[in-house]
DNA sequence: GTCTATAGCTTGATAGAC
DNA sequence: GTCTATCAAGCTATAGAC
């Protein structure tokens, strides 16, 4: 039945999401995912054209969704302010604060998927490329708040921000285990609250800084 | 002869950095590698044990020149201030600008290493455990100067600050080309005396702005 | 939609001559 | 130190029965 194929179709972009996220699209055999997803390997060929095709698809699944609720949050903000434009930290906020909240509501759904990003925003092969397709309408939205809020800086500045912005936020949300290791314990990669509350007014600060 | 030995063994390593650094640890077969190296598939297990082993060494071979280098920049700043400590923004371009330095040298050099840190810095299989390993007795040397720039910052501010710090200088030095398609054509990522001029006073703003 | 079976190729790694 | 030859395993992808 329709639902069925749904089902596995879904089944299937799980194991490869939570499977890429870990050791990257090279790293993983179609194998290794549909013994994940408990399905013969040759359904992966009847729902996706190939391994590349299955990539992209996990990709393309929660990019939209997460575009979505991110515009949402943008614009949420700028109807608070009907006359000004909003600070610096409050259009960071409503870019980072959607990934900690999606964690917090659907934790397992979408820990891979930021994992993945991660990886896929530092490859040179794929970091160009993928994230300017998947995101950057968006991103180019939000760099026009930006804009709104900081209206003597300098393009170069601009983009530079976004550019440190972007790294930060990529890293902290792959949550790689680094950060405890050398703060011997006393921060938790995994402890997202924490960090989410704090990375707009690090990141806040440097736009500023930078942009006069 | 001895002499030849060296050349292969450094051969192999710079064909096997080269790509790693693109494709990723299993993105790359060793037989592509030793193409590239023009020698013999059985030579890379002459020199090397295994694959991995071959990383490892691609790993550390040029960790600890840049770890020395970095900390004789950070002694260097803080011979100029004999009575009182170094700015936050003193630390980091000792922490940032020994990358450009060596760039700029010894171009084709370290541009490979950089991509390849990038993606380990940034994957949940490799980051939290190699970057520990071979990085992060100088970072803790780095942290301590820091502390004594900002002596009331508490330390769950400090190790996140030096996380975002980390992200975004990691990311930098990806040169993935995403900031060229978002900036319009703008900013380039090959421009890196663009950016290590900028992310200093960037990342400092954060810091003090956090620990405060 | 799901299975079996397999083609055709590449992989990491080694044995052994020179 | 460098070569040829090869192994056993794993790989992506497809053909065809049901």
């Amino acid at each position: 039945m329709k639902n069925d194929k749904q089902k596995t179709r879904d089944r299937i972009l799980d194991a490869a999401e939570e499977l890429f996220a870990q050791k990257g699209h090279e790293g993983v055999s179609v194998r290794q995912i549909m013994a994940k997803a408990e399905a013969d390997v040759s359904l992966a060929y009847y729902h996706f054209k190939s391994k590349r095709d299955l990539f992209d698809q996990v990709m393309l699944r929660r990019a939209d969704i997460l575009n979505d609720i991110r515009l949402k949050a943008l614009e949420a903000v700028e109807k608070r302010h009907p006359a000004d434009a909003p600070t610096v930290e409050e259009i960071i906020d409503a870019f980072t604060h959607p990934l900690l909240d999606l964690l917090a509501r659907e934790h397992d759904e979408w820990k891979y998927y930021f994992r993945l990003i991660a990886q896929v925003n530092n490859s040179p092969e794929w970091g160009g490329e993928l994230m300017t397709r998947y995101f950057d309408p968006l991103v180019e939205r939000f760099v026009q708040a930006l804009r709104k809020a900081l209206p003597d800086c300098e393009d170069a500045d601009l983009f530079w921000s976004y550019h440190f912005l972007s790294g930060a936020l990529t890293l902290t949300f792959a949550e790689t285990g680094r950060i405890d290791n050398l703060s011997g314990g006393t921060v938790k990669s995994s402890d997202l609250a924490s960090v989410v509350e704090r990375m707009p007014k690090f990141l806040a600060a440097g736009f500023e800084r930078l942009c006069k």
